[in-house]
Parts: structure tokens; sequence; C-alpha cells
DNA sequence: TAAATTGTTGGATCA
DNA sequence: GTGATCCAACAATTT
């Protein structure tokens, strides 16, 4: 009986510590274990065992793991489930490209507290839609797993022949392309330039180096988490809603965000050790969903979401659970399977100026630009801030779709997980998961209450780093002594060039703007339609929302199909930067990592160096 | 069953 | 500075 060649296929489980797919490859007893990455990435493997590291392949797994299996001798291949909607569709490709090359699949449970589709089951086949639900689901799945230790070691990789052919991966569109300064070169070989099995650097990829101070890898984390812990009071009595988004340097929350998506901090293990420091903690102690624990369990909740609904979770068409309002920049959809397509219609030139400005970080609203700005430089900012510039854009502000919004921050986001950030952008623009509307941040009082003098504004909008605290937030307001004296002219609408030494003035007079988004939900909200709704669908739901001259929410909107159709596609905003999303998350042979990404390739690098 | 309560994180005003 | 109250009011869950 000869033992198992086993090819480990890390995903979204960059870890040793508490991996039950990486035990499930070990239990095989295996011969030889090729530790692989389809993408890129690094790990302390080294340390276990000299001989082995791991590899990098650099072609699209789908295309790459049957002519491996054969090559290889591969008798097993173990990977982590992964629930995301082209997470699934990419591993039934490779699963069944196993099942003819007679591999047996391994497939483990790990990224989640539970598994995503238990507890689907036992929340009677639906999404999770609340906590509630989530946590009843979770205690019929049963309880949540303690971490594995770490191998101790690792079998010795077998022989490595790539003499195939490489399957050069379709780059096109390619999404990062504004952001490149130079060529794509990473896809020249299999096996890398030196032929090694090494990362792809930044300037294969035709990258700058990145902007963010956030490094990752997992001895990181660990470490990480180990001084969270260690602060008993803070990890015992953490209430995310009494956290300053405006505290940077530290931050007011964990910063472990990053670590969890890319898997090189498992959740349970984050469980767990916060759940028994609470427990030794006893009274006084916080409880779900406010405290750290209850955060883990939010994720849980959107992962579930997405699990149950698949591919329409990410949008509002074709989606029963999310309800329709008729934003600006609607996005553009196939006509037969009612998909989004990665476009969308400019129904407003206003509104398509106010999505650019908020995007850059210009709308004359030191908090919202102070916030977008810090989230472009450095991937991430507090779940607050994002709170105030997500309903901001849309039902406090712009009254912008919020699958715009959602598209920003999955290209942004060190953390963007795509169930998490479908989510809540549902959430913040009260489509779904959340109702109230009513209750809405004001891009002036919320900054204030968390900061007074203004610093998170200081460090990121530097133009206004000398006004008067008075008029930190409201810089329109401040006399042009005020000004001079601070060296600053509000002035300008924020787009094209900017003049030196000046900040532009607000884009709208926002308690104007409240009024008519909260008036504008209302009507969505008494109108009551779905995103399943066949009215939505097929464009008749302009019938329901009858007064064109009523108010913004009822200007003439394009959608796909019906008599608007030609006129739509002639508004059509032209597939730019912005048009990052849905097909780059289809297509794993586009590089995942636009340029704020770029931290995530050098955390993984500072493995070994640190 | 209908009513009351609760829901991770609003703002303005006033005591 | 802090807490209570109102604002005008949704939806799920509990009682």
């Amino acid at each position: 009986m000869t033992k198992p060649r086993v090819i480990y296929w890390f995903r979204t489980d960059l870890r040793l510590h508490d991996s039950p797919a990486l035990q499930a490859a070990l239990d095989l007893d295996p011969a030889v274990l090729w530790p692989v990455f389809t993408f890129h990435s690094s790990m302390s493997i080294t340390e276990l065992n000299p001989k082995s590291k791991l590899f990098v392949l650099r072609e699209g797994p789908q295309t790459l793991f049957k002519k491996l299996f054969k090559a290889w001798r591969v008798t097993h291949l173990v990977f982590e489930k992964d629930t995301d909607v082209y997470g699934r569709e990419r591993d039934a490709v490779v699963v069944k490209a196993a099942e003819e090359a007679g591999v047996e699949v391994v497939v483990r449970s790990g990224r989640t507290l539970w598994d995503s589709d238990e507890v689907v089951k036992k929340n009677n086949g639906k999404p999770t839609m609340s906590i509630a639900q989530l946590q009843h689901a979770g205690e019929r799945v049963g309880d949540i797993p303690r971490p594995i230790a770490a191998p101790k070691s690792l079998p010795d990789p077998g022989q490595m022949p790539v003499d195939f052919e490489q399957d050069e991966p379709d780059t096109q569109p390619d999404f990062n392309e504004p952001s490149r300064e130079g060529k794509d070169t990473a896809y020249k070989d299999i096996a890398g330039p030196n032929g090694d099995f090494a990362t792809e650097t930044m300037e294969e990829l035709g990258f700058p180096s990145a902007t963010t101070s956030i490094r990752g890898g997992e001895s990181l984390a660990l470490k990480a988490l180990g001084k969270i812990i260690e602060d008993k009071k803070y990890t015992a009595t953490f209430e995310k809603p009494k956290t300053s988004p405006a505290q940077f340097e530290p931050q007011a929350t964990t910063l472990l965000s990053p670590f969890l998506h890319f898997g090189a901090l498992s959740v349970r293990e984050f469980f767990w050790r916060v759940q028994d420091v609470v427990t030794e903690y006893g009274k006084g102690a916080s409880s779900p969903p406010m405290s750290l624990t209850g955060q883990l369990y939010f994720r849980d909740m959107y992962f579930a979401a997405q699990a149950a609904l698949g591919a329409p979770f990410h949008q509002t068409a074709t989606n029963p659970y999310i309800r329709f309002v008729p934003w600006h920049l609607p996005s553009k959809r196939d006509i037969t399977s009612g998909m989004v397509t990665g476009e969308y219609h400019v129904d407003s030139e206003e509104a398509e100026i106010w999505f650019k400005r908020w995007r850059n970080g210009v709308t004359g609203f030191p908090w919202i630009d102070a916030l977008m700005r810090q989230l472009k430089q450095e991937g991430w900012i507090h779940h607050l801030g994002r709170h105030s510039v997500a309903c901001f854009l849309t039902r406090g502000g712009c009254y912008v779709d919020w699958e715009r919004g959602a598209e920003v921050f999955e290209e942004w986001l060190l953390d963007h997980e795509p169930a998490c950030n479908a989510g809540n952008w549902q959430w913040l623009s009260c489509t779904a998961f959340f109702a109230q509307y009513y209750r809405c941040y004001s891009p002036i009082s919320f900054g204030q209450k968390w900061d007074k003098e203004g610093a998170l504004v200081r460090k990121y909008v530097p133009e206004l780093k000398d006004l008067d605290k008075k008029y930190i937030y409201e810089p329109w307001k401040a006399p042009i002594a005020d000004q001079k004296k601070a060296g600053v002219r509000v002035q300008g609408d924020g787009l094209g060039d900017r003049e030196k030494g000046t900040y532009p003035k607000p884009m709208f007079d926002f308690p104007e703007r409240r009024n008519v988004c909260i008036s504008g939900l209302k009507k969505a909200y008494a109108v009551g339609l779905h995103g399943n709704d066949e009215r939505v669908l097929n464009g008749t739901w302009r019938d329901l929302f009858p007064s064109p001259d009523e108010a913004e929410v009822m200007n003439e909107y394009d959608s796909d199909g019906g008599e608007h159709a030609d006129r739509a596609d002639q508004r059509t905003h032209d597939k730019g930067a912005q048009q990052v999303g849905k097909k780059r998350a289809r297509n794993e042979s586009v590089p995942e990592a636009p340029p704020k990404k770029q931290s995530k390739r050098q955390q993984t690098l500072n493995f070994r160096n640190k």
C-alpha cells in the first residue's frame, strides 16, 4: 500500500494554527505533501521542514490542477471550504478535474465560527438576516470548535516537474490597469522567473509600492492577538459602539480584520482566546453583539446570508431580501439573468459628480474626506467611519446606489470580505438588515462627537491642519480672516487640478439633502418593492413613483430593457477606473490586488523577515 | 392576537 | 460633561 501524495492548497487559510483542512491532510499520513498556493503569498513552513515552503504556482487553479495531478502523480487534494460566490464556482471546476483524474478531494470548514452551509440548514434554508437568527442557528449547529495546534513537522514535498504547457490567464479586462506603473509580467513562468515557485514581487506585477502601514502574516497576527488578550479588561469589556472612529495610532479596535480576511488568523482561535478571557473575567464583561466575540458573530451572519443567497446577495436585482430604492447611478444588468454587469447608468450628472467627489475625498465635508483619504491610503478605517461615509453616499446625502459604494470598498479595503461588504452596505443603506433610515449620520456632528479637536481631519486633510477647531468640520463657515490665518481658502468643487492652498466648498447643503433622502426612503418603503419583484426587473416600478417633478427620487431612470434602453446606453458611464468589482472577483487570472492591497503581498513576505 | 419591546453604534435640546 | 427626552417612526421578536 503506497502512501498518499498530497497537495495542500492554501486559499483563505494562510496559517498553520487551527487549520482543520491542513490537519486533515496530515491525518492522511502522506508520503509527500506540497503546500501550494495558486496566487501569491508566503509562509513560515520552512521552519517546520527546511525542504518545504509555500510553493506559488502562477496559473489559475481551474486550468492548473488537472495538469499537476498527472505530472506530480497526486492522490489527494486538501483545502479549506470557501463559500464566496466566486470561490464556489472555482472549486466546482477544480473538484470536477480531481474526480476525472481519480484524485480524492478532502474539504474542511475553517473560515467561519460555524460552517455557513450548516447554519443555513438550521435556519430553515433561509439567509440569516439578524444576529438572533445567527445565534439560534449556530447553537443548533453545535459548539464552536476549539483551535487545533499548529503541526510540529511537515512531510517533504515531492518532485515538482512543470514540464507542461502554461495556460496564460485571461488578463483582460484589467481592472488594475489604472493603478499600474509598469507591465504585469508575473505570469511568464509557472514557477516564476527563477523557477523557485517564489511569490510575485510588486515590480513583477507592475505596481508602485504600498502606501499602507499595515503589515500581515500569521506570526504578526498571533502576536497582535496575544497583546490584545493580555489586556484582560479591554478584551472582556469591549463594546464596539463605544470605540472611537476618530482614533488612530493606535486605532480603537483590534485591527485584526485583515488577518481574518487572509486566513492568517483563525476566527475560531480569535473567538476562543477572547471567550476564555471573558469567562475568567466574570461579572462586568460585555456580551454579544457589542462585545469582541459579537463582532465575529456579525461576520458569520453575513457569511451565512451569502451562503444561502449566492450571487444575488451582492445586488438588489433578483434579491428577495433587499428593498428596492430608486437610487441614482443604478447598476446595469444583463437582461436575461438579471445579474449586474459591473457598469452603471448615469441617470443624474449631479449624482455622478457627488460620487466622484466622495470617492476622491473632496466632498467639502472634512470628516467624510478625511475618512475617504484614510481608506485610500491605509486600506482600513474604523467601522463607524465606514458607517459615516456609507450613509453619506446612500440614504444620508447623495442618494447613490449602495452597489457603487460597495465597489469602492471592495477595491480599497484590506479586510474586504465580499459577504461582509455587501451585507454592511445593505445595512447602512437601509435596504436590508436595518431599517431605521431616519437615524442619519451627520458629517459634522458625528465627527465632533468623537473628536472635538479634529485630529483625524488634520492628519488626512492637511489643507485644514491649521484651521481653528471651531471650523474644522465646517470650514466654509470660517471667516476669510480665519482662513487666511490657517493658510487655506475654501473654494472650488474639488475636481480637476485643485489650486494649492485650497479646500473645496461643500458639495451640497447637508440638512436639505438629509430631508430629501429621508422622504425618498419613506416613499420607497411605502411602495414596498423588493429586488426580486418583476416590476423592479422590467422597469414598471416607475409607475409606482408617480410624480416625476416631485423630488429627485422621481427622476427618470433607465434600466435595461424596455423602451428606455437606447437612451440608457447613451447615458451609460464609460467603463473606467471605478468599474472594479464583480468581474474581477470572478476571474482569478486578473491579479486580485490593486495598489492598496499591495500590502497583502508585503505582509506575507514579512513573515520570514520577522 | 395585538401590543410592547428590542434592535451593535443618530441628533438636537435641555436639565 | 452627562443623561434624559423628543424627533417621527421601521421590522423582527417577544410577551
